[in-house]
DNA sequence: CCGTTGATGTCAGTCACTGTCATACGTGGA
DNA sequence: TCCACGTATGACAGTGACTGACATCAACGG
C-alpha cells in the first residue's frame, strides 16, 4: 500500500524505460532513474534487487500464468502440447501490452547484461514449466526436454513477432508515403507460436 | 607473450577456482584473486572483462570446436543431426578435463549471477550453431530451432553427466566401506548426449 | 647500447549496491 | 481526539567492481 505519491514502483519503471531508451542503459545511473521518478536512489534499490531488474517486473506474472495454464490443460495432451498451451497463455500477456513489449525488447537487445538477465528469466520459466509437467505426471528427462522445447518456441516466436511489429511499422510508413502494398495486419503472437511449433515438429 | 612470471592468466584462473570453492563467489574479491595469483587487481581486469569471466575462459574454444565440427559433418545429415555432431565434439573437450568441469559446475551452480553468465555463453553457442547451419544451407527458422534443440540436448546431457559423476564418487565411497554394488563406470558425455537426444525425438 | 613494444604497477575516480538510523505517513485502538 | 505501531521513505556512510591515465619494466631488434 503506497502512501506519499502513489505508485512509486510504476513511476520508476516508466522513468527507467524512458531514460534507457534515450541515453542507453550504461549511461543511465540508478540515481538518474530515482530522481526522475521523484524518489531517492535508496528507494530504487528497495524496490528492485538491481538496476536491471526494473525491466523485468512482469516476469513473475508471466511465469505464474504459464504454469497455471499447463496444469489446466486437458489430460489427453502430450507433454509438449501442454507446455505449448502454457506458452500461448503467457503470450496473451504480451499481446495485451504490445507497445510496451516492443519497446522493452529494443532496450534489452541493446545491452548484453540485459540479455543475460532475460536468459535467466527464460531459464526460470523453463524450470517452472518442467515443474508443472512433473505435476502432470511427466517423468524426467521428458519433462525437462519438453519444457526446454516449449521455451525455445516462445523465444523464437517472440523474436519473429517483434520483427513483424517492426516490419509492420515500416510498412505503415511506406503506405503513408503513397506506395502500393498489401497491408496485412501483423501476425498475432499465437500465430507466431503455431508457425514456430510446426517448424520444430518438421525438424525430425 | 608474457615476460615476468609466466602464465599469469592461468594462475589467476586457478586461484579464482580455489577461492570460489573455499569461501564462495561473493566472499571473494577481485583483489583477493589477484593477490593470490601474485598480480595486482588492475592486471586481473586486463585479462578478464569482469569477475565472473575468469570462470569462462574455455567457452570460446568450445564454441569454435562445435562450429567447426558442424561444418565438417557429412552433407547427408539433417540439420539437427549435424548440430548434435557439433555438440558431441564440444563434449570431447569436457571429457578431457572432467575434474575441472565438475568442480567448475559446482561453483557455477552456487551463484545465480554465474548461472546467468553460463546461460549467456550457451546462447552464444546457439548463435554460433545456427550460423554454422546457415553455412550448410539451412534456412530460418529451421536453423535456429535445430540450434536451440541441440544446445538444449547439450544443457540437459551435461547436467545428467555431472550428476552421474557425483553418483559415481558416492558409489566409490560406499564400495570403500565394503558394500556390495555393481561398480559400473560412469557414463561418458557422448552416452548422455545419445540418451538425451533419443528422449527428445521420443517427445513428439 | 638504445628505442620500441607489450605486460604490468600505481592511483584516483565513478557507480552499483548495502547497512543503519532517523523520520514521516496512515491505521487501529484507548 | 490522541497515541502507539507498522511500513515506506530519506539521509548517510561504506565496500567493492570496474575504468582511465600515466609511469615502469622486461625482452627484442637494430
Amino acid at each position: 500500500m503506497g502512501r506519499w505519491e502513489p505508485d512509486a514502483r510504476g513511476r520508476m519503471i516508466r522513468a527507467a524505460m524512458d531514460l534507457f531508451a534515450e541515453r542507453g542503459f550504461e549511461q543511465t545511473t540508478a540515481g538518474d532513474i530515482a530522481e526522475s521518478a521523484g524518489v531517492t536512489e535508496r528507494t530504487f534499490f528497495r524496490h528492485f534487487a538491481d538496476k536491471r531488474e526494473v525491466l523485468f517486473d512482469g516476469s513473475a506474472t508471466l511465469e505464474r500464468t504459464t504454469h497455471d495454464a499447463i496444469l489446466a490443460a486437458p489430460d489427453e495432451m502430450s507433454p509438449l502440447e501442454a507446455a505449448l498451451t502454457g506458452i500461448v497463455a503467457g503470450g496473451g500477456l504480451l499481446e495485451q501490452r504490445r507497445e510496451h513489449a516492443v519497446r522493452r525488447s529494443r532496450i534489452v537487445a541493446a545491452h548484453p547484461s540485459l540479455q543475460e538477465r532475460e536468459l535467466l528469466k527464460l531459464a526460470a520459466m523453463t524450470e517452472s514449466t518442467a515443474k508443472a509437467l512433473h505435476e502432470r505426471g511427466v517423468a524426467e528427462p521428458a519433462a525437462s526436454l519438453a519444457a526446454h522445447s516449449a521455451v525455445t518456441v516462445f523465444h523464437v516466436a517472440f523474436a519473429r513477432w517483434i520483427a513483424a511489429q517492426d516490419d509492420d511499422a515500416a510498412q505503415s510508413d511506406d503506405a503513408a508515403h503513397g506506395e502500393e502494398r498489401d497491408t496485412e495486419a501483423p501476425p498475432s503472437f499465437v500465430d507466431c507460436v503455431a508457425d514456430t511449433a510446426a517448424a520444430l515438429r518438421a525438424l525430425t
